[in-house]
DNA sequence: GTGAAAGCGCTAACAG
DNA sequence: CTGTTAGCGCTTTCAC
């Protein structure tokens, strides 16, 4: 049998409470109290069971989530993948508020954030630009002691607790391999598509995709980034002009969250199948488009990992325990026709 | 607040044994109370909270992993995850304990296997070829009411209640779509490396290749499959004479858990840089050669997620409660130099 | 400073 | 068939 406080209080000689001062660091007790009782914890091997003590504190877990009301569908099955995880939520005394704010909207997100407090949540989940509001908003939460993670997109310069989600570095540099090595040691020409040059994601991958593709494959050219602003009608645009003023492109690379538009204009114009696609973000889209071939790889980060990572994250940020590294790493996906869920 | 027992007591004018008998759905209740608890139940919405009933219970896992002692790293990596796993499983009043057996050594199988009852384990998970005696043994275990998972290998024909691993079929299919894909249009000859064909999950993968590289790829030439019987001079024996035989080779699948060998022998002729080599799981030494390029694609399972996997639906089955499907599901990863970790 | 006692939400004897 | 009561391991008043 696992020792409990009681044991330990036994063994140590004192009561209860003074057990439970000890283990919760507590004032008010002689420092040779503290010794007598710290020597029985170790002596029995005591390890604290944290769901009973959860249960006697009574603790729930407010947790709110910080979502961009966006059109692109990487957010909506983001959002699918954070209702799926509210649903079994209420068995671990979580409760999960989504608040969102226009994207690319920074006051309207700082506005949100100013209405949270250590009164109203005991932890937030972030995904959001990083902006210089932003992070003062996010400084004063976190000296009000609630703790927050960083969903997807990296707020590095803040006091987050935790970023959750990818290396976009090493995201843009594995799209590149792909690209390179399914141009299979031809040359060509690839055009890069990206949202905006002002989205973090967006930068760090483009930069991971030239240093890979100029490292290993310099018999391919890579034209410069287009953006599209996620606007649909943006990309149709651009990636036609593209296609009749370059009939010997090879390849694209679509860097932002959505494809959308893209594999319609590709599809519109028959080449998909000639050209090499690798795009960013498992959805309904680029589902289709894989299995259909109009896209061969995607590089992906599994929305639902992301979301239970950041639950588990937050709580154990709340309790004051450690967390498992490794069941907290978002890997990099590479999915192609195959690997298809 | 969330309701609890009290409350629907309260709210169906019954005592709170009656509400836990109707919530275990233990015997012993008139329908019409029955009836009018399910009535309350539903009307204040509650949820049961899991971690107070395991408390009241006292309910400890114990459970068992059976896993071959076998020379191939992947297995190593296994347990590795597994031990990882044990360091925090007090916690969660989990006890695991591990049975190896000898690979390839049925009987010294169905030997741990028998010692194995209700009374002393409360869920097993298994990592093991199906064999008729196997079968028996899990039978036998399954209707002591012992929950049972396979790990990794199948066994379809007992009645284990979950199976965590892959499907290999489509981990095949997957190794050859990156294999054709490598090879850029231009044609070719693959070799084949498989452990055993009487490893089922060897032969699904080699199943899967041979349906993609047929359907997608017919311009390249698959060899028919060389068993190394995860032995490392055979390995290197038929290596080595297909690679002098065949000097058109461009490209290598390894289909089995073991590919230290391949990697060598390769290496030795100086031919890995020129061949297009997939293999299959991710251990120290693939991943070394996928970061010397000597290994262009691993596809793999993520062990962390397979033991973390195993324990969550063990536990459920203990439990009696479901499990979130899209939690459980192990992915078919393809990693390559640059999402490597 | 320290301890006794009640209680978190649930289960499990044991009566009736 | 149903209810009473004690208790799981821990926290938290409130006294001493």
């Amino acid at each position: 049998m696992r020792p409990t406080v009681n044991d330990i209080a036994r063994a140590a000689g004192v009561s209860l409470a003074t057990v439970d001062r000890v283990l919760n660091a507590r004032p008010g007790v002689t420092e040779k109290t503290v010794q007598r009782v710290n020597a029985a914890i170790d002596q029995l091997g005591y390890v604290r069971d944290v769901t009973a003590a959860n249960l006697a504190r009574q603790r729930r877990y407010r947790l709110t989530f910080v979502l961009p009301e966006a059109p692109e569908l990487f957010v909506a099955t983001l959002r699918d993948a954070l209702a799926e995880a509210g649903r079994s939520s209420a068995a671990d005394r979580t409760e999960i508020r989504t608040l969102s704010f226009p994207a690319g909207n920074p006051h309207a997100l700082v506005r949100t954030l100013r209405t949270l407090n250590s009164a109203n949540t005991d932890g937030v989940a972030i995904f959001a630009p990083e902006t210089p509001h932003v992070r003062d908003a996010i400084l004063r939460l976190k000296s009000d002691g609630v703790p927050i993670v960083a969903l997807v997109s990296d707020l590095p310069n803040t006091e987050r607790d935790h970023f959750v989600g990818i290396d976009n570095i090493a995201g843009g540099r594995t799209a590149a391999f792909l690209m390179g090595k399914f141009h299979g040691k031809r040359g060509g020409s690839v055009m890069v598509l990206v949202s905006s040059m002002q989205a973090r994601d967006n930068v760090e991958r483009r930069l991971g995709f030239d240093q890979v593709m100029a490292e290993s494959f310099p018999e391919i050219e890579v034209l410069p980034s287009l953006e599209n602003h996620d606007d649909e009608d943006i990309t149709a645009r651009v990636v036609s002009e593209v296609l009749d003023a370059r009939p010997d492109l090879t390849g694209v690379y679509s860097v932002g969250h959505g494809s959308r538009a893209l594999v319609e204009v590709l599809r519109a114009h028959h080449r998909a199948r000639q050209l090499t696609i690798v795009a960013h973000e498992l959805t309904s889209v680029t589902r289709e488009a894989l299995r259909s071939g109009d896209i061969d790889a995607v590089v992906s980060q599994d929305v639902g990992h992301i979301v239970r990572s950041a639950l588990r994250i937050l709580r154990a940020k709340i309790d004051g325990v450690g967390i498992v590294p490794g069941q907290e790493r978002i890997r990099i996906e590479i999915v192609v026709r195959e690997n298809l869920s």
